[in-house]
DNA sequence: ATGAAAGCGCTAACAT
DNA sequence: ATGTTAGCGCTTTCAT
């Protein structure tokens, strides 16, 4: 900046005055300016900017917990587009459920000074956060409620969502339903279950712990509804109560033959969810709809909001595709 | 940081040195330095560190064309895992095929003084980088040739993909190949209607401008496998060029109930592709393996590598899955 | 083992 | 309409 403004024959306050836009600049000082920036090829200096200014530095970064998952990356690709309009760029990053990583990875976020935080937890507890929110920093929760913390967050109703599920299995004649979550640890997981739970016994029906399994993985769903379906009394439908977990099951279904035997109704939609053979019943959580509103929420943050913290609870909504929908023939 | 040395009883420059965890400090006075750290909530500034030291900033910058798409998003995740490896953070943004978004994304991250650049180029002619790269600015252009600029860059042979692809379903008995791609000022959209074109014309058979189709988005793929099978002399096979256009025409096929009657072969792999009934052919790029050697080529030159830039042309594998595989029963 | 001074690239607050 | 001075938060260089 010293050198175009030697080159220039103006100070260095000019060059700024130019580089920035800012008015009070002749039009003749302007383009001998912008001329010698070009012929240094000048390049502005935003991070030094920022420094002097103690302007925001129109940064945000998304911790999710797998960027290649569906979820995640329509999640992304929402906030993504939120934040240009706003001339704010979003670094990402995949948490794949390790709380230590999360703790690196929001430390080092604040270090290079983001603005603010959206945060998909791996943690079962975010107080490490509370001083920081404090001081200012604003940070938006996504997908679970923050614990031991006072966020903004935006969630869907696992419970409720749950219990559309398994409502729709029992309407649908089956009695024996076999529930897969994720590990319990998640409290998504356990709100799923819980939702599950809570609909068998207002059904009168009555609960088999067999029935109740946890996967991490999509292999590991696969194999576990194998075993489930080689039972002597087998399940006659499943509730997969996370999206890997619906994809596994719809391949083991598959070697099974038994796609249109089984009923399956999971929760988040999967790819291709219409395109299958039946069509996959989902409960459904609109992540477009969301990415925009916590983009949209942490924006208002940013802007300086002091407004008392907001927690928006969504319902969701189950999407009769044909797999949810298959009755069960068996007597019982 | 000088409230903490304050706090602490030392000069500034003992706590930099405690920060940065530089030997040479007593064990004492450490220890004083972080406690008076932690009870003053000090924040360690990146950028400021990064301003004075001159040093990387360890962050770099991803541009795709859709980070919701299954493609980029693999891509994505691969890459943060590579450079997370080595404390590197990501930026990334979607293009939309955009010039303009491209050239203003560009300009501001090099602002932001990332220290290189992964692009899937939505511009014709990358030209306007040429000067930042001798300048030291780290670029690798993923997906397509860069054109008019010497960088380092990943891709896979797409007219070789395409003729596996037409030859698949020649050697299956089809001779009315329809095949649909993206706009033709896409580079990878007209290499693979070359490779299709090439291997046409190589088996002897006619080219029939009307099986030649373009379509930009999913939906208007599925229009036009739903008007191509609606002429008098349909085709019997179909070459879809591009993940999304697959995806309509399974669509359409399934509408149509011609699933199995219609060969299918896609270039580039879709979700749930094994899990459709018929399996999807398609082609594969392996988007882990390309998206890890990226990172670490852009890596290799963030450590200072002046080698001559490379490019590196990938092989791309045939995944046979059933819908290729559909044999020609109409007597030609 | 510790500290003082200078300065990274820029802009705020004041000049003129 | 333009310039001067000081300083953002940190690290370098050179002292002690």
């Amino acid at each position: 900046m010293r050198d175009v403004a030697a080159l220039a024959g103006v100070s260095l306050k000019t060059v700024s005055r130019v580089v920035n836009g800012e008015k009070g600049v002749s039009q003749k000082v302007v383009e001998r300016v912008q001329q010698a920036a070009e012929k240094l090829q000048y390049r502005h200096n935003l991070a030094a900017s920022h420094l002097r200014s103690g302007q925001r530095t129109k940064s945000v970064a998304l911790l999710v917990q797998d960027l290649s998952n569906n979820y995640s990356a329509t999640l992304l690709r929402a906030i993504d587009d939120t934040m240009r309009e706003h001339g704010v760029v979003v670094f990402s990053a995949s948490l794949d459920e390790e709380a230590e990583r999360e703790h690196q990875l929001v430390a080092n976020f604040i270090e290079r000074r983001v603005d603010g935080l959206l945060l998909v937890p791996a943690t079962s507890n975010q107080a490490y956060l509370q001083s920081d929110i404090a001081a200012g920093f604003a940070v938006v929760v996504v997908d679970r409620i923050p614990r031991n913390l006072s966020a903004d967050y935006v969630v869907v109703d696992n419970i409720d969502g749950a219990r559309k599920a398994t409502a729709h299995l029992i309407a649908h004649g089956h009695r024996r339903i076999a529930m897969i979550c994720d590990e319990l640890s998640i409290p998504t997981a356990r709100d799923r279950r819980d939702g599950y739970l809570d609909m068998l016994r207002a059904s009168g029906i009555e609960i088999d712990e067999a029935l109740i399994q946890v996967a991490r993985t999509e292999q590991a769903a696969q194999a576990i509804v194998l075993k489930l379906l080689s039972y002597p009394d087998p399940p006659t439908a499943l509730f997969t109560a996370r999206n890997t977990i619906t994809t596994g099951a719809v391949a083991a279904l598959k070697t099974l033959e038994l796609q249109s035997s089984i009923a399956l109704v999971g929760f988040d939609d999967i790819p291709m969810a219409d395109l299958l053979n039946p069509g996959i019943t989902t409960i459904v959580q609109d992540l477009n709809q969301i990415g925009t509103l916590v983009a949209k929420m942490l924006l208002e943050r940013l802007d300086g909001s002091q407004d008392h913290h907001r927690g928006i609870i969504l319902k969701t909504t189950l999407c009769p595709r044909g797999s949810g929908e298959i009755r069960n023939t068996k007597s019982s």
